[in-house]
DNA sequence: ATGTATGCAAACCATTTGCAATGAC
DNA sequence: GTCATTGCAAATGGTTTGCATACAT
């Protein structure tokens, strides 16, 4: 696949974060790295952590936070907390900036790619002093099926709100 | 203050909220909510239930979880992950949407008061079938002062190369 | 040879949950 | 009088930590 040239690529850059920061190259880094790589979406650590064990690698969890700690570092993964617990992950190299879109009903993320330049020039200006390595928009809302969803429900409620005992609103 | 007429507003977009949800009025909700909106920046669980026993206002944990619940589903308040641990939380009437600047090392959040429109046409095309209630930009990166510290640092490391101490956790 | 990284299991701690008592309706 | 809501305490579960062992350098 072609997707072993980028594997490549993020591995020599981790390799140089590992050189620079005098931080050992075990092979379990190197394997979590890969491993990260062939996954397209978003992911938390039970499902890299089973689908690792599957492929007959085995690590602990420990190592496996160990490691996602250097990864995002080195901004090759970046992490997310939509609303839920666990924490999700994802990886960002040659990975193109783009939003999330949270439906807050069903939970469901979608992916937004948005063409626009991330920052205008007068955001430039401001951020000019602030280092950025990346950035994350989350936009909270409902998706369109759960829109649906919703006015068929409220239908339901105002016929049952008829027939049965109302609250007169003054 | 003039925060008052703030509070009056949101006392009643709540009430609204409540009576529609068919959810009681209690004496706890009204106070979470008035505490929440006597502070100004973001706040954890924590530090809102100390300063609610602080005012002499007893409340449970659970009452705050439940009723931050429901702020959060009628919109009046929003909630952050920002990396850490803890959620973080944010009265979201009459407050403008603004960015958030994460220093990666030193932790500090900075609000960015972008003065741009939020969605430009073309996104607004895309996403007319999702109902946006609001969105959150996190933009990750070094603060000034950190990249300042760092320099030091580095001249410091290149001086004695002994400093291996990084970021210890507490 | 040295000390970092791993694996395991226990600890941590924010959040959630179960249940009896309370109080809004 | 009902039953949603509260408060308490115990449970949950993702993440972190301590420590003995393994292994990269």
């Amino acid at each position: 696949m072609e997707n072993s040239k980028l594997k490549e690529q993020v591995k020599a850059e981790f390799t140089a974060y590992l050189t620079l920061h005098k931080h050992r190259k075990t092979p379990e880094r190197y394997a979590v790295l890969d491993h990260i790589y062939s996954i397209k979406g978003h992911f938390d650590m039970e499902s890299l952590l089973n689908s690792m064990l599957e492929s007959n690698f085995r690590v602990s969890r420990a190592t496996l936070y160990n490691t996602m700690e250097l990864l995002l570092c080195c901004n090759l993964v970046v992490r997310h907390q939509f609303g839920a617990n666990v924490a999700q992950y994802e990886r960002a190299y040659g990975n193109e900036n783009h939003d999330h879109l949270i439906c807050q009903r069903c939970g469901k993320i979608k992916e937004y790619k948005n063409n626009n330049p991330a920052f205008t020039t007068s955001q430039k200006k401001y951020l000019q002093r602030f280092q950025i390595s990346y950035y994350s928009m989350y936009i909270y809302g409902i998706c369109s099926k759960c829109i649906a969803a919703h006015k068929t429900e409220d239908r339901k409620l105002k016929k049952s709100k008829n027939n049965n005992t109302q609250i007169k609103k003054k």
